[in-house]
DNA sequence: GTCTATACGAGGATAGAC
DNA sequence: GTCTATCCTCGTATAGAC
């Protein structure tokens, strides 16, 4: 055994492992802190409350998520690839992670209809990280109708998340991606 | 005063109005309750439990949504006009009723992780539904593509309602149609 | 900094009277 | 069939010791 990771990263690792997968909601603090083999005084020294622990690990998430996207649209061979490469990349998200059930991002938006701020920020952080790589990534294919093709590139994004909950997961990526190549044609 | 519509009525009238605004989870039976002007006991002998009452809530919602999508579809000028419908009739649904945040649906699929049978029941016909119209209207659009159009369209109108937790939903839907409307153009 | 133990409130559901 | 009153569980958060 390995020398133990301070609490606060215990924390971290539980939340993120659990928290997004049965929903912020459904899972309770309780669940969280038996994974995290931690005691409550720790959870809210270090977070404030679930609220600030749930932003926490959507921090971290942001994180990750950036680099994996960064990852797949250098690795692509063209510009119909770098639109696409978001879709490859929740592909390798998902399958190493795979235990949350669609955007931990959405659902928790979903979840808080009136987040505290440090959740709306993190939230708002990642609509603006979409937004912002979507049109960077469209321009070269769409020109003047770049901000026409990110949109609707946008709307497929959201639209393949949220498909997880009606189907399996990889059924709606691979139906994003679809939708996401034909707008990639259609603007081109 | 009008007499008062029976008990059943009322909480279904009150579940529908409150439960899909801030998210089922957030919203307590209580609250249900007191909208209704009602008693815990009606809510329990009708419903069975506050998924019971959820299910029949989004019952009566298929059936009104099914109805103002037909009229739409009914009044469209062509081809293209019947796919688009399903935007209209978002429109048309959102401005008479609007106080939901967004699908109702999807929002209680995100929120019920592992629903009870008669609430998968009700999620699943709506699927259903979707999955088949859409399939029906793209068809003399595309063909033999129908299928690939009809699942980008499937994308798109998720991702419609996913984006109303992120935007206005005024801008998610204008988006959605856009989106929508450049895949009739791209598979025509 | 981290723990044990506990307070506090809320929410879902029921017993029993009318 | 419907109400008043109540129970009980669960979930968040804190007090105080180590």
């Amino acid at each position: 055994m390995e020398p133990r990771k301070p609490v606060r990263e215990r924390l971290l690792d539980a939340a993120d492992a659990l928290l997004f997968v049965e929903g912020a909601f459904a899972t309770p603090v309780d669940t969280i802190l038996k994974a995290a083999g931690a005691s409550p005084p720790s959870l809210y020294s270090h977070f404030g409350n679930k609220e600030g622990l749930i932003a926490a690990a959507l921090h971290r998430r942001y994180e990750v998520w950036k680099q994996v996207w960064d990852d797949e649209i250098a690795a692509a061979p063209d510009d119909a690839g770098r639109v696409l490469a978001l879709w490859n990349a929740l592909r390798t998200y998902q399958s190493e992670r795979m235990t949350e059930r669609w955007c931990a991002f959405t659902g928790t938006a979903a979840a808080f209809p009136d987040p505290a701020p440090e959740l709306r920020e993190i939230l708002d952080l990642e609509t603006a990280l979409l937004r912002d790589r979507l049109l960077e990534t469209a321009t070269p294919i769409a020109g003047e109708r770049a901000e026409a093709l990110a949109s609707a590139l946008m709307v497929t994004y959201a639209g393949t998340m949220a498909l997880m909950l009606r189907e399996p997961y990889e059924k709606a990526i691979d139906e994003g991606r679809a939708g996401a190549a034909s707008l990639c044609a259609a603007f081109a």
